[in-house]
DNA sequence: ATTATCTATAGATCTATAGATAATGC
DNA sequence: ATTATCTATAGATCTATAGATAATGC
């Protein structure tokens, strides 16, 4: 039994964290206050101490894995040669499919976010803006940069979507990688400018 | 009490409607027995004389939302001067976001069916391969065909997932316009001998 | 006589609460 | 003394079953 105001914190972030990936794995709606203070390493009576409902577990648990979600992506962006290819590539890799519980929240949440409070559906859209401008930016500008940026954030979330569903490894790698070459084709790069990240 | 075995089809068949509507808005595990029952104008009850388990109604409604899904694309496309611009329109509409209970259960039950037993599952691999086959026809063949089907039909997929969850009605309408301009852009078509559907 | 559906309920599971326990921190 | 966590449980909900009821169909 933790008792410090220090341990408490440490006990809020855990539970959190567990929630966030468990959430990612199974939907919001699917694990159990149980299951999850289990996981975190704590009975389940003590969650009302922490959070007033369920449903705040959630909205912090969202949060949570949308901010680790970019955090990774724009990690393999760094020092790369090829910044948008770096991208598109960690975030179309088998890897990624396999693990969704510390991936992408706009994918593993995408469904449950369309039924959730307002406080998920506010950091979704959020994510989903941060999404965008991150890739106009690999993309470096040029004619019909949103547009170009809007279509390949959409042809990857449908990707990593249908390639963890499908049950066939050859066709949910083939998926995977048509995708990525196609946002590698002359069309989805038009005008890039790509040394420099400025517009 | 209805009670003849021409009721009994009858009932089955209302039962799989309304569950195939019902878990494409709320999830395969969003609607209870007794709620799906209820809507078929039944009681609870009698469910388990028409399924042995839950979960067979859910494989069941599965095929059912996908039957129905593909049917009223394939329509949109008959008789239209540009198949392929019919196609995407009628799937990226805001009618098509607005509605995920009559709309393609490959969106609608994505995030389920990678969680789903070894039945949902195959039915949904069997629907993505129908509309990957169905766009290469559209696109009319063509060097990388079938890069280019893949690659619109996970953009369209990941568009309408997304325009659905964001909560700005703005930025869920550009998304579906911009993703629909981008799949009539030179890229996405090149090559398309158009009138014909032959490869 | 058979059977499709209904009422009633068992048993499991889930969120949330109440009160006990065992640490921290003045 | 305060409080973070624990044990125990209330109340709601969900899947599944048992037995009654009221039609069909030989």
């Amino acid at each position: 039994m933790g008792h410090s105001r220090h341990e408490k914190a440490d006990s809020h972030r855990r539970i959190v964290k567990v929630a966030a990936r468990k959430m990612r794995e199974s939907g919001t709606e699917g694990p159990g206050v149980a299951e999850i203070m289990k996981a975190a390493g704590l009975t389940h009576g003590g969650f009302y101490k922490h959070f007033d409902s369920r449903d705040d577990l959630v909205a912090e648990a969202v949060e949570a894995a949308t901010a680790e979600g970019l955090e990774g992506f724009e990690e393999a962006t760094e020092g790369a040669a090829d910044p948008l290819a770096a991208f598109v590539d960690r975030y179309l890799s088998p890897g990624h499919r396999d693990d969704p519980g510390s991936g992408c929240a706009v994918v593993a949440l995408g469904a449950d976010a369309a039924r959730a409070d307002d406080r998920v559906r506010a950091v979704y859209r959020a994510q989903v803006e941060r999404y965008i401008a991150e890739l106009e930016e690999l993309m470096g500008g040029g004619a019909d940069v949103r547009r170009r940026a809007i279509a390949a954030v959409t042809s990857m979330v449908g990707a990593l979507l249908v390639a963890r569903a499908v049950d066939d490894a050859d066709l949910s790698d083939e998926i995977l990688g048509e995708v990525r070459a196609s946002l590698r084709s002359p069309a989805s790069r038009r005008r890039a400018a790509r040394p420099s990240r400025s517009r």
